[in-house]
RNA sequence: GCGCCUGUAGCUCAGCUGGAUAGAGCGCUGCCCUCCGAAGGCAGAGGCCGGGGGUUCGAAUCCCUUCGGGCGCGCCA
């Protein structure tokens, strides 16, 4: 073996590849001088044969120097051999086909790759903390009424992203907010109070503009209970203050309490109301004015909203004096703003054309550049295959705690992060609740549950031997090799997920981990006769148990021992 | 009318900053358990990437246009 490639960390494959990349910048300086200052970047390649990475360096410099690619890259290749033999020997396979250059890392590299990951344990894949503070918000609904499917899907993508955000080292800070102030809390106490009157007369009417949903039932049941008919012969402006808050903390508990059931925590449930009564969105109101991005019209406070790209400017303060909900959001977001280093909100589909607006509170507000918005579409319920159709103001809803019910908290989790946030998902509760190889789930979970079943077959000096295995280089089998490969794609994967907001991701690659370790697992014997291969192989399995277990735990999925 | 999202295999969807013969799961047709968990593996059939223009060495991806689906355009929250 050459001693110049033995040496630990140059084998790893991101040290290789840049020993590549080095090298192929002196070959194109000595060919082409001055073009060695173009990026060469690594990407994966189409099909398997071609290799494990490629790049296109060649298609860029054609077109200066007018030479076909494919002559291009041959004659980089050829240039590179020359020159640079030691960094060839971190390859297995070096060609240049169709233009591009494919490259095959020799096994030693993903030895040293494995090793790697066996040394970092479950922490394989985080990141040390980088001191940046983000502050995600998501799930927000009305304390009108249980929580339903959309935020099933909100709160998941939130909860995920969140959780990437903190294996990956940064400081993060989840909030909800409460939208519990308007005239939308006064048709939910007239509701709660027509509920509680029906106890005594069934053929109380529920009022004009109300929640006609079920779910108010119970909460008027508690409110009888405690005071029995203490509020029935009471005026409205009587009874009115008590039913708004009780009938908005009575859904708040649930809405928290769903969510807890979900694994979603929130740092903060941010009031509204509160926001108001604390004076945040009088002082953001002044500031504004003060900027001079504010003006008055009929009597009502406009923000210039359309100094920054909104398409028209908004009433923040209306002409009886109240503040409008934008109002409070700037306060919020202000808020937001100051204490953290990225601002993150996650919405539901009803509030695309509030984009441009929360954009131009950030900029208003000195922040141009700190606030992402991302929109989740919106999620339809196919039941046997129909659509199950869904309307708050008709009572008609599913509630999302049914849902998680019927198919469980791991399938709803991972069926709600498994699309990209901008595609309507449809939820198949049948598809979600079947517990067979039609549902991504079980068969992630599964190849958990299959590596935990041969360590339990394995003799335990094995086991232990394993976790500093030194008999990697046993490891030789083309499906071991694209294994390792797989798992060391997680870090990158990660970031990528972040930087994309592409939680669905993480969804496929779990499933991608899983398929490579089933076909390894079909392809090689892991308890052979050969202890240094057994071992290797073990060593492997640990590894690949690890990233499940860390993907599944990010996507909130449970990893079984057994199924 | 304006704005945002969306249209890829029979179905549900991937396709990351434009790159090689467009991928996966389900469904369909075969094959593989004397062997660590068959909730698994292997092979096959199935696509003018909604239509039409353009940009360039190269487009599912970028631009224009057109058609279909979803959602927004309040002194509601």
């Amino acid at each position: 073996m050459n001693p110049t490639i033995t040496e630990g960390s140059s084998f790893l494959p991101r040290a290789a590849l840049d020993r590549f990349a080095d090298a192929l910048r002196r070959a194109m300086s000595a060919l082409y001088p001055g073009s060695e200052t173009s990026a060469v970047d690594f990407e994966a390649p189409r099909r398997p044969e071609f290799g494990d990475f490629a790049t296109n360096a060649a298609f860029a410099l054609a077109k200066r120097v007018r030479t076909a690619p494919q002559a291009v890259a041959t004659a980089l290749l050829a240039e590179l051999r020359k020159n640079d033999a030691q960094t060839c020997r971190l390859f297995s396979q070096l060609e240049a086909t169709a233009g591009f250059l494919n490259l095959r890392l020799a096994p030693e590299c993903w030895h040293a790759a494995l090793a790697g990951m066996l040394s970092d344990g479950t922490q394989f894949g985080s990141a040390r903390e980088n001191g940046s503070r983000i502050s995600l918000e998501f799930g927000s609904a009305n304390p009108t009424g249980p929580l339903v499917v959309v935020q099933g899907r909100t709160t998941s993508i939130g909860q995920t992203l969140a959780d990437i955000f903190r294996f990956r080292g940064y400081g993060v800070f989840t909030e909800w907010i409460i939208n519990d102030a308007g005239a939308q809390m006064e048709t939910l106490a007239r509701s709660l109070f027509a509920r509680y009157r029906q106890i005594f007369d069934s053929d109380f009417p529920l009022p004009a503009e109300s929640y006609p949903g079920e779910y108010l039932i119970p909460i008027a049941q508690r409110i009888e209970s405690k005071d029995g008919r203490k509020w029935v012969s009471l005026a409205e402006s009587e009874w009115l203050p008590y039913f708004t808050k009780y009938g908005r903390d009575g859904i708040v508990a649930e809405q928290k309490q769903v969510c807890r059931r979900f694994g979603v925590h929130f740092d903060l449930w941010q009031s509204e109301k509160e926001l108001h009564a604390s004076g945040k969105v009088k002082e953001t109101v002044a500031l504004l004015t003060e900027k001079g991005l504010t003006y008055e019209q009929e009597n009502a406070l406009y923000f210039k909203a359309t100094q920054f790209a909104d398409d028209k400017d908004r009433v923040i303060i209306r002409s009886d004096g109240r503040p409008t909900y934008l109002a409070q959001d700037i306060a919020y977001h202000y808020d937001k703003l100051q204490r953290s280093d990225r601002v993150i909100d996650i919405l539901g589909p009803d509030h695309h054309g509030y984009i441009d607006r929360l954009q131009g509170i950030a900029a208003a507000l000195g922040f141009p550049d700190r606030l992402d918005v991302l929109i989740a579409q919106q999620v339809t319920l196919l039941h046997a295959d129909e659509v199950v159709s869904m309307s708050k103001r008709a009572g008609a809803i599913i509630p999302l705690d049914e849902i998680i019910d019927e198919v469980g908290v791991d399938a709803a989790r991972f069926f709600f992060i498994m699309l990209a946030p901008g595609s309507p998902l449809k939820f198949d509760v049948d598809l979600a609740k079947e517990q067979s190889n039609d549902n991504p789930v079980y068969y992630v979970q599964y190849g958990h549950a299959r590596i935990a079943s041969v360590f339990r077959n394995a003799l335990p000096d094995d086991v232990r031997e394993a976790a500093t295995a030194k008999t990697l280089q046993n490891l030789t089998h083309a499906a071991e090799l694209a294994l390792i490969g797989r798992l060391w794609e997680l870090p990158s994967l990660l970031d990528n997920i972040l930087a994309q907001f592409a939680p669905h991701r993480l969804a496929h690659y779990a499933r991608d981990v899983a398929s490579d370790f089933h076909q390894f697992y079909s392809e090689c014997k892991i308890l052979t006769e050969e202890r240094d291969l057994r071992v290797a192989r073990l060593a492997l399995c640990l590894a690949t148990r690890s990233v499940l277990a860390t993907v599944l735990r990010l996507a909130g999925v449970s990893a079984p021992e057994t199924m």
